[in-house]
DNA sequence: ACTAGCATACTTGTATGGTAGTGTGGTAGA
DNA sequence: TCTACCACACTACCATACAAGTATGCTAGT
């Protein structure tokens, strides 16, 4: 290691933190082959955090290592989307029950500066913000029903989803309808009421169900 | 690497399953250190292999490692715990659900043989048959329900549960409750009954609080 | 007796060399 | 032309050496 502590712990951890940014949006595509020792060059580190950062990457299923042959970045697996999918959605409605017996005047405000945002980029058309301030609502619900932890490992089984909202995105998906069920979502917290809530939240998570099959005749070789 | 290649495919996976089995069978105690070198001799291989379980274990949150000072068993951490109880039974209610609508005569027989033998575990007060029977039990439903994978989810995360399950056995619990909770389950994915049998997997979830707080004054040296 | 400071023996983090399995392209032989 | 074979380049896996941070205990100085 030379002069390129910028990383704030371990080389380990940066090497980690620059793949993974990389394969989620996209950079590294689907199929995309890369070995150890490439890396450890292009970072000017040597093989062993690059190794120990393939084998986290291949815990997330991000990557795949083929023993003595090579390593590719995954594809992306479409049960396995709809399998995170199906867990996102009972977490989140049980999240948002919970929200509708213990929320915080607080929190109530955060949602609502939340979606007056939300409009605002809607009507600018910047889906990239409307992206970032969809998910920070998700997480506000989680962190004021006491739930943070549980959202927090929500997400990290959610990345294929995220590269698949990535290419959604590429495809101008209409994003905008969400915002009003974003908005309901915090009437039906304000009024207590769970059984409103739960069903909107599970409508909202199924519409999820992005246009799969366009997205795969587009990108074929991303899929398997 | 001698003639040690009885573990059938990495050296790497073969301390992990060595560790992780030491683990949640409570031989090696939350709180107690180990060193990468200390293993390393222990099983016969090098460090690296061992340093790659480590990171396995950690992301597990079964070890925590502070750098140049040492890495120790992680204690049991109740409100851990509880989220991936919350966790599990959001999933479990909604895959339960789904077993009402398309489960097959096969599995409906592997659950009423399951459960057969519960009551004859029960019945000989072998604890430790029931213990693997009931992980039994949740699988088959998951199986038969097209959701392996979520539960291989849901497992991972339980972990820390595990680890308290096996002291509640040293405590003995009463477990004997659960088989008929587990019988009026068929009977409801029989009726295709959803709303029932929702309802008998929160209930039945719900009992998986133990009682913590009695284990966490007998064992306060596993508990942060 | 007490304390500051350093030598030392640990720990994990990183770098590098060697091993064994795998794919590929070229070459010798029919 | 076709095929069997082999050398070679490539991979990830494992072992080992070295670097750097931390805790501890001894020692010198007060």
């Amino acid at each position: 290691m030379l002069n390129r502590n910028k990383h704030k712990n371990s080389t380990r951890d940066f090497v980690y933190e620059a793949l993974r940014e990389a394969i989620v949006s996209l950079e590294l595509p689907p199929g995309a082959t890369i070995s150890e020792k490439e890396i450890s060059e292009e970072l000017e580190v040597s093989r062993t955090p690059v190794r120990e950062a393939f084998l986290r990457l291949t815990e997330d299923e991000l990557l795949t290592v083929l023993p003595q042959r090579g390593s590719y970045i995954s594809l992306i697996d479409l049960d396995h989307v709809e399998d995170a999918r199906f867990l996102r959605e009972q977490a989140e409605a049980g999240i948002i029950r919970l929200a509708c017996e213990s929320f915080s005047e607080a929190y109530i405000s955060k949602l609502e500066k939340n979606v007056k945002y939300q409009k605002f980029a809607r009507d600018n058309d910047d889906e990239n913000e409307l992206f970032i301030l969809d998910k920070e609502f998700h997480r506000l619900i989680a962190e004021g029903a006491g739930k943070t932890r549980v959202w927090e490992v929500i997400q990290k089984m959610d990345t294929h989803s995220n590269r698949l909202r990535k290419l959604s995105l590429a495809m101008k998906l209409n994003w905008k309808k969400l915002v009003n069920q974003h908005e309901e979502m915090v009437t039906a917290i304000k009024a207590k009421d769970p059984d409103q809530a739960e069903q909107l939240m599970r409508e909202h998570l199924a519409l999820l169900i992005y246009d799969q099959q366009a997205l795969k005749e587009s990108y074929p070789d991303y899929f398997n």
